[in-house]
DNA sequence: TTGTATGCGTTATCAT
DNA sequence: ATGATAACGCATACAA
């Protein structure tokens, strides 16, 4: 059971090994020239009296926590709980522990991170907004190490890494196109302006249908709505419903792309022969789906790499960066992943 | 971008606002007897210079941090990003912060929790174990508040909040039954003979056929391997392929249900009308498969909420609570999700 | 190779 | 209602 927390200090291993408070701190932080012997005693101190490091003052005299923070809308959300498995993961390799805060959706308890509100515990976050856009770009000149995720906001004042969100969605009705698809649908877009993976998407999909002389035509494309499965079933109801008759179906997000795919094999309608669907994201449901969903693979792993990586080098724990490096905006590698929703 | 870290203190705020050091702490701390015209001086003066405390230096005065850590598996498996999204939840409710940690399936990981390696810069753990098993009892009598998550280990000297794995799978089974399904199968069954999820709801599930008058057919059990997709998959067809004709599949998980329910449909078999077939866990994914999957709802929020609340308890911050109030053992309620895969 | 002394930025105890 | 001062536990100049 859980007894009350002892506080054996180094003083009192120092007191218990007859040597001063500073052989023990460094017995304890592996400093090199000791003798063994006075190693050995200090070590048997700390054993037989159960001292462990208080990490807390340690950090105040250090003036660093090794606490990295990620910021990200929900965990139960596939892509997000990925990503803070891989940033967990990087971060961890770099010496660094992840504490990790949801906003959902809620754009005080954003404003709220950039703000650093409940307290600078940290040494660096990492933050994926949704509402705090692309009209708060000034808010986001902080005075601590941020490294910006996503793409609701682009040219802010901090170092950013996101994915080739237009050139994923390019690649999407590229495939599609090359797969003799004539009549493409969409799914997921947003009505609103602000900047967004929607509205990259939409752009990239919709230069993709205008570059295989492709208009886009208003009775296949659907949206808004929430990126979770039971959308994009309604919404490809939606466009069946009204008669139009798509070959292929280009959605947004996998969990679009999943629901529309249930909803198309519940309605008869053969997954990819009579319709094709690609999803984005690559997330690990897409490869266990049935029939397998193909997807774009926005790099997840590398997402958290370079975001952590960046984080550390402003965090002052990299050797040779210089500080007053210009801020940098980084864009992960996509590539396609082909499965059987696409005749793969 | 990121200027550097200033280090404005309270003293520095004092001195600006000509006042001691203490009402400046008096004021960042809500201190309610302050004259209103000192207090807007300071505060006045924080403004102007930025000033925000530092968490640290509090902490160490303090001797607590308001942190905790959940250690689990890995973020990527649905059933603990879901539990991480509702432990955050809790705990931000109860002015926590969550730090994670992911042992990976490695028990020399997940001992070193136990050692709290580390350091204790947190003030209680929530600790979701897999190899660290029933032979190691005596290892969680640890000198700081934890809780115990899961079933890999019972009777440990520490708080413990699980699920209900027999009675759970009691109720697949039952369900099956009353479906009027006489060939069950069950697939997830583990070997080891380690206390886990696979060893207590294969009990739970033998045990109802046992009472339905069906004894176990060999020719309709099969594990071992990962709980994931492609192992329910595999072992879905490792029955049909040795000629066992189930009408009924019970899987001890969903992901396993989500793999095998993939390989019936794959390989033409209807379901439920041929098969029918259950999981294990209600992940999201259940809602949404196609056909939407039946399963156990382990009561995850409840266990969220047990687990923090019981770890608030043990961190002192519970003002009724005796902390030598004895461990306990807590089991949170599970329901029946009867969805398409079994008719519903 | 080891010891002494100081301070990291707070909060808390006592005064006043 | 506010101020002076002492910890909190550790790391690090600097000394020896």
């Amino acid at each position: 059971m859980a007894r009350a927390r002892e506080s054996v200090t180094m003083n009192d291993v120092a007191r218990a090994a007859g040597v001063s408070l500073k052989t023990v701190s460094n017995v304890v932080n592996g400093y090199r020239y000791l003798r063994p012997e006075t190693k050995a005693r200090v070590e048997a101190a700390i054993e037989s009296l159960g001292y462990r490091v208080n990490v807390t003052a340690r950090n105040l005299r250090q003036g660093r926590t090794g606490l990295i923070k990620l910021v990200v809308p929900e965990l139960r959300i596939p892509y997000f709980a990925e990503l803070a498995d891989s940033v967990v993961e990087v971060a961890d390799r770099r010496g660094l522990v992840v504490l990790l805060e949801q906003h959902r959706y809620d754009r005080e308890r954003e404003l709220a991170v950039l703000r650093a509100d409940g307290g600078q515990q940290v040494d660096g976050v990492l933050f994926s907004p949704v509402y705090v856009g692309q009209d708060d770009v000034e808010r986001f000149d902080v005075d601590f190490p941020l490294v910006l995720l996503g793409e609701s906001v682009f040219g802010a004042p901090c170092d950013h890494v996101s994915m080739r969100n237009v050139e994923g969605a390019r690649a999407q009705v590229e495939h599609m196109v090359a797969l003799g698809r004539r009549r493409i649908a969409l799914i997921g877009l947003n009505e609103s302006p602000r900047v967004s993976s929607a509205t990259l998407r939409y752009k990239g999909a919709t230069a993709a249908l205008a570059d295989a002389g492709m208009p886009v035509d208003p009775d296949l494309v659907e949206g808004p709505g929430p990126w979770l499965r039971p959308t994009g079933a309604r919404l490809m109801d939606r466009i069946l419903d009204r008669g139009a008759r798509p070959d292929a179906v280009v959605c947004f997000n996998d969990a679009l792309a999943l629901g529309a795919m249930h909803q198309l094999i519940k309605r008869g309608v053969k997954v990819p022969d009579d319709i094709a669907v690609i999803g984005f994201d690559n997330v690990e449901d897409a490869e266990y789906a049935q029939p397998t969903l193909s997807s774009i693979d926005p790099g997840r792993d590398q997402i958290a790499t370079l975001a952590v990586d960046m984080l550390c080098e402003r965090m002052g724990l990299v050797a040779g960066f210089a500080p007053e490096t210009a801020v940098r905006e980084i864009f992960a590698d996509f590539r396609l992943m082909a499965r059987e929703s696409t005749g793969a």
